[in-house]
DNA sequence: TAAAACCTGAGTAAAATAGTCGGGAAATAG
DNA sequence: CTATTTCCCGACTATTTTACTCAGGTTTTA
């Protein structure tokens, strides 16, 4: 289990993504907007993502993601695991044969850490994050900039 | 907060202190040689884990490093915050101006989130560690290993 | 049939990781 | 006092990861 800013943007992504459920399937280029993630970018993490059964998606227009399982069974670490794919923690693979043969202390520290950590965020729930009231609100304030923006544009080109 | 093999190198530098702490300062040669990291890879860990004041420092022979504050004080969280020196998680440092002003959705989520794991991290100390049975053998294991490789060099120089 | 969306693979700049190298400075054992 | 042991420091470097871009697809619907 590791913690980088990559995990951090799937985590955000997913969270965009059931913010924004009620609207149907959720094209990446709104989350790229809203997010201000590039849409390559997404595009990447999402084919990881929807690998492994976590979003599943629609193509042609009006397509886009869906959450692939229930938000409340979709966890944190789920997220994270998905996109980091696993360089082996312990240099050993979890064979307990680093260090010539004998099992290093690295193995069984941090395997267990790992463990403990990977245990936590699995107790926290995507559904856990949407009912949380401060990432509802900035969502409604996102999604309003957004508006504005192409209210302007769209003005612009009328004139 | 980030989770990366550097602050597993920390951890695991800082339990072999701990579990060695008998025999007085702790060289880095030692740490070396029984965790299997490079030396100048551990002086730089450890200068920074000595500004953090976690570690200090003897010189001359018979020297090495002990702990700078008692082992149930220092947490895994304190150990890996030392050498990650944080790159900001947020890209608004915690001001809430990222995206043009507004705050982002990241901004809460991961602090948030990174608050909890911080937390987490901080309420397991290497006290904590020390007293677990697996690890005190494996440590056991890695001195007798490690003499008997000195024993042998020692009767073939004097071959 | 055109456009909207997903999909794929290859390439790439910047950053972080995991070191190496070379030379110190302080302390102590002899 | 001098050799050795240890910490100390800064610069350099190879590799990997991150965070993208680009250039093309394919699928589906309006």
């Amino acid at each position: 289990m590791r913690l980088t800013t990559k995990g951090r943007y799937a985590v955000t992504s997913m969270l965009d993504l059931a913010l924004h459920r009620e609207h149907g399937p959720i094209p990446l280029a709104g989350i790229s907007t809203r997010q201000d993630i590039s849409l390559s970018y997404l595009e990447q993490l999402f084919a990881q993502l929807r690998r492994q059964g976590l979003v599943k998606s629609v193509r042609g227009p009006g397509g886009g993601y869906y959450w692939g399982k229930a938000l409340d069974v979709i966890s944190v670490a789920d997220v994270i695991e998905a996109v980091n794919e696993d360089t082996d923690a312990t240099r050993c693979r979890g064979k307990g044969s680093c260090q010539k043969g004998a099992t290093c202390l690295t193995h069984h520290l941090w395997t267990g850490l790992s463990d403990q950590i990977r245990e936590f965020l699995r107790s926290i729930t995507l559904a856990d994050l949407v009912v949380r009231d401060e990432i509802r609100e900035i969502a409604s304030v996102q999604d309003k900039r957004i508006q504005v923006t192409i209210d302007r544009v769209t003005s612009l080109l009328h004139d």
